[in-house]
Order: C-alpha cells, then structure tokens, then sequence
RNA sequence: GGCGCCGUACCCAAGUGGUUAAGGGAGCAGUCUGCAAAACUGCGAUGCAUCGGUUCGAAUCCGAUCGGCGCCUCCA
C-alpha cells in the first residue's frame, strides 16, 4: 500500500488514484531564463523518481511539466541582452534539457508550454470573471481571494496572518492586497497576446492551472513542486482551479526540501548555487559518472528533508557506488562454482524486492529503498566468497538492473574501471600512458621484480590512479 | 509579527510508541594478497539538542528551553 505525504491534510494518506490503475500528475517545470542549478535537478529528479516508482507498482502514468516561457524575469534578461524573449526561452530549454539528460531525467509524457496554452488561459479567466470571482482593472485581471472562501489551506495560512506579514506591495488598483494578478496588461515593449481585456500575458499561476487542466482534467491526482511554490503559486492555483470549475482540483500536494550550502537555502538571490553545468565541469569523473554520483547522491536523502551538498558529500556517493560496481564486476567473472549457498541466495533474492517496494511505499523513501540495495549487495558479497553459480550471478544482476532502474541508478556497463577520461579534460596522464606504465609494471611483476613493481604503483598513486591486480591476471586502475 | 520544518555516532542518513537504534562513508584491528585493491570478519551511540511530563514502555506523544533553517516578495 502506497502512503504520499500530503501538504494539503498534513499527513501521509494512503495513494488511491481517482481513476484504478491510472495516476496523472502534474509538476511545475523551471522558467527558462537560466541555467538550472541543482536544487532544479533535485526537484526534477524527485518527481521523476515518482514517476519511475509508480510505473515500477503497474500504474499508467501520465506526467505533465511545463516550461514557463512568459515571465518578468525572461522579459528582464531578453531586455538586458537585447534579444527576444524566444531566442531567452529556446536557449534555455535547451540547456535544460542538456543538464537533466546527463542526470539521466527523461522527458514528461507532456511538456507544455505557456505561450502555447492561450486560448486555455484566456477562456479560464474568462470563467473566473463571469463567476464574479475575478475582475478587470484598466487592463489587468485579478483574481479576488475573499471570493474563495477557503483560501490558505494548502499553506495553513489565513488572510489575515498574510497581511500582517506587510511584506506585501500594496497596489491601489486592487480590491484587497492579497489579490494576486491573472492577466498582466502588456506595457509598451512587453510581448502580448490579444485577450477581452486588452493586448497582455498571464500572471504566473494561472498557466499552470489551464496546461494542468487542459492535458490531465479538472481533477487529477498528484501535483508536485518545491517546498517554495507551496505559497503563494500553489495555493493560488487551487483558488483559481477551483474557483472555476467548482470541483477539487488536485488530490496530492507533493512538495520537495530544497538543496542547501552550509546550512542555508540555495538560490540565485544568495548567490550560492552550483548550476548542474559548473557540477559537471568542475567533476573529476566522467559525465556519466558524475551523473549518477549525483543521482545517487540526491536520493540518499528523503525527498522532503533539506539536504546539504558538498564535494565531500559526492565523494561519499562515489564510494559508496564504487562498492555496487565492484560487485557488478565480480559477478561477470567467469566461474564454474555451483554451491548450495544458491539456495541462500534465493531468500535474498525473495526478501530484496517486496523490502525495497515496501521502503519506496512508504512516502517514497528512497534512502530506506537504497539501505536495502546495500543490505543485498553485502549479502552478495558473502556469498559470492563461498561460490555461485554463473546463473545465480545472473539473478542477482538482474535484480540489481530492476530495482535500480527505478533509481535511475546501475545502469552504465561501464564504470571508472580503464576509462578515458578524455571528454571531461583530466589533466595528468592519459589512458595510454596509463596502459604502458601497467605493462611496464607487470613485466617487471613477471620476474618477481617487486621494487619496480612498487614504484610504478606508487608513481601512479600520486597521480590518483588506483591499481588493482584481478584474479584473472590483469590489472585494471580507476581514480 | 504570523505559519511551518529540523536537531540521531567522526561525517552523511533511516527509524516517529514496544525485541539488541537500519544503511553508507571515514577510522582501527584481523583474514586474503609478493605488496596493494576489492571482498570477508571484528570494534564504534545504555543513547537519539537540553530539561520536565504522559505511559507498563518514548529517539518517537505533550510542554518549555537552546541551536539552526524555510515560507510570508521572484524562487525547485
């Protein structure tokens, strides 16, 4: 049984989609007017996680991400670079999708776009204003919270607690200061869609009530983001959502902590992130390495706690991946083993599977679900000491490829076993110069020339480079 | 000022009322190895920020205190 934590009853409820089988679920993509950084990549790789995880349980998924391509913040850095707002948006949902496929995030089922959605949102406001629950002021559409009678359950606040915060600008045209805009009427220079009420562009809520309810219904079942859209975007959605329809809008608020730097949140205004870019750059792995370091990484935490990233963390990541890719290894060499210790294995081949799906049930705990891959993986080991058979090893591989492909991890056939290391430009040696110094080394091996045989090693230690003698007789080195 | 979250070993991190408090990393000792690496074995919190309370029983519930953070403004 599947239990969702849910901000909006504040507690983990059990999943039951409104519709069996079938889940659809929308989640607020990034605005596309810079390089993402990695609280993005948390929040993307959260979801998809989700995503993966209730496909992995036999739902039929459909998941919608926007991309918003309308905003201030776009207009602002077209303006500064002198470009258009097209040229901002296409560059930047290209590097978006050139950071989160090195994370290995795929795509949604859906990925609409704002810009593509304005007959959707017009029509929605349209609804809004007929119903008296929105008005029109020299341009500009409001939405009227007074008229949404329960208005802050999402967040837990009341209208009153949110203007005692005084925080808020007060703009004189609108009725009460906790009305927030539908429908921004365009300024000389501002790009424009024609609309009843005057040439103008969507306030920032209302496109994602239209995109979500223009691909997955009125009512649908989970609706993701960060922690910091669950006020005021979230919960004025569901005003907005609700206020038009008359009906619940979605069912399962989900919402991820954010990525921290010593302590403290990660954000552009702080001017402490990392974008997933200078992540990669700055990596002394591979990129597809990196990315499951980072993949591994973010998962080792539950997706609601803060989380803190750090050069240590990922080296931990490594470590700790290092140990699944070593095993991986060991059960692709060559045996003629056919021990009783099967029959041990096929216990932990049965308890693995129903304890990872009971670790990912639980509020999707995926530190829990990766304890469980360890707890499996030291069990291996063990019995691998005392020998298995080549299609045991098979079995267990196979496992280690299902459950991990819910992660996202354990995929790559390769390792940091003998790569090159070329295409992220490691300074130091190169592959082949690595390779002649191995052969030196076991040459000098060969005839029990040990002292060689030791310098050699040591020489490339210096350089970060690990040499490991395998049982077969060769030699193969990782960083 | 309002709302909310967090504080578990050297580090990271599960656990949120009931047998000996998961797991990883680091460390130390040993087995194996020409030496290493990997793997294996053993060692590590009588205690879960502090102080009270509820309970047969609490890291887990309640209260207070200390420390840290987030939201209330664009923000994953």
């Amino acid at each position: 049984m599947l239990k969702v934590f849910n901000t909006l009853t504040g507690r983990k409820d059990t999943f039951e989609p409104l519709v069996s089988g079938q889940v659809r679920m929308y989640v607020c993509g990034v605005t596309v007017y810079d390089d993402c950084h990695l609280g993005h990549a948390r929040s993307a790789l959260v979801f998809e996680t989700i995503r993966r995880y209730l496909e992995h349980a036999g739902f039929a998924v459909t998941f919608v991400k926007n991309f918003t391509d309308v905003d201030d913040k776009i207009i602002k850095r077209a303006n500064e670079q002198n470009v258009s707002c097209d040229t901002i948006t296409a560059k930047y949902i290209r590097a978006y999708y050139e950071d989160m496929g090195k994370l290995g995030i795929g795509h949604a089922s859906v990925e609409p776009k704002a810009t593509e959605h304005m007959a959707d949102i017009i029509t929605l406001i349209e609804a809004l204003v007929q119903k008296g629950m929105a008005y029109d002021v020299a341009g500009d559409v409001y939405f009227q919270v007074e008229k949404y009678p329960v208005y802050g359950r999402l967040s837990k606040r009341k209208a009153e607690d949110l203007l005692a915060g005084a925080r808020v600008e007060v703009d004189e045209r609108k009725r009460n200061p906790m009305d927030f805009a539908l429908w921004k009427g365009a300024k000389p220079g501002e790009p424009a869609w024609p609309s009843p009420w005057g040439p103008g562009r969507p306030g920032w809520h209302i496109e994602c009530s239209a995109m979500s309810m223009r691909h997955l219904g009125e009512t649908f079942d989970i609706h993701g983001g960060g922690m910091d859209l669950i006020f005021p975007h979230h919960e004025n959605e569901i005003a907005q959502s609700c206020g038009a329809t008359g009906k619940e809008f979605a069912r399962y608020w989900i919402h991820n902590g954010f990525v921290q730097i010593n302590q403290e949140k990660m954000s552009k205004s702080l001017g402490n992130f990392f974008t997933i870019k200078e992540i990669f750059e700055k990596s002394e792995w591979p990129g597809e390495i990196t990315g499951e370091i980072l993949r591994y990484f973010l998962l080792t935490n539950h997706y609601r706690s803060p989380l803190d990233f750090s050069d240590q963390a990922l080296r931990e990541a490594k470590y700790a991946l290092d140990g699944f890719y070593d095993l991986f290894n060991r059960l692709k060499e060559p045996t003629t083993a056919d021990g009783p210790v099967n029959e041990k294995l096929a216990t932990a081949l049965e308890r693995t599977r129903p304890a990872f799906e009971r670790a990912m049930d639980d509020d999707f705990n995926t530190p829990a679900a990766v304890a469980e891959l360890q707890g499996f993986r030291s069990e291996v080991n063990k019995l691998l000491e005392a020998g298995l058979s080549a299609n045991a090893r098979q079995q267990v591989r196979e496992l280690f490829r299902l459950l991990g492909s819910v992660l996202g991890l354990f995929q790559l056939e390769k390792w940091q076993f003998n790569v090159d290391l070329s295409d992220i430009g490691v300074k130091g040696l190169t592959e082949e110069q690595i390779k002649s110094k191995v052969e030196e080394r076991n040459e000098a091996r060969s005839k029990k020339d040990f002292a060689r045989s030791d310098a050699i090693r040591k020489e490339l230690a210096a350089q970060g480079i690990l040499l490991e003698d395998r049982p077969d007789g060769t030699t193969r080195w990782k960083r």
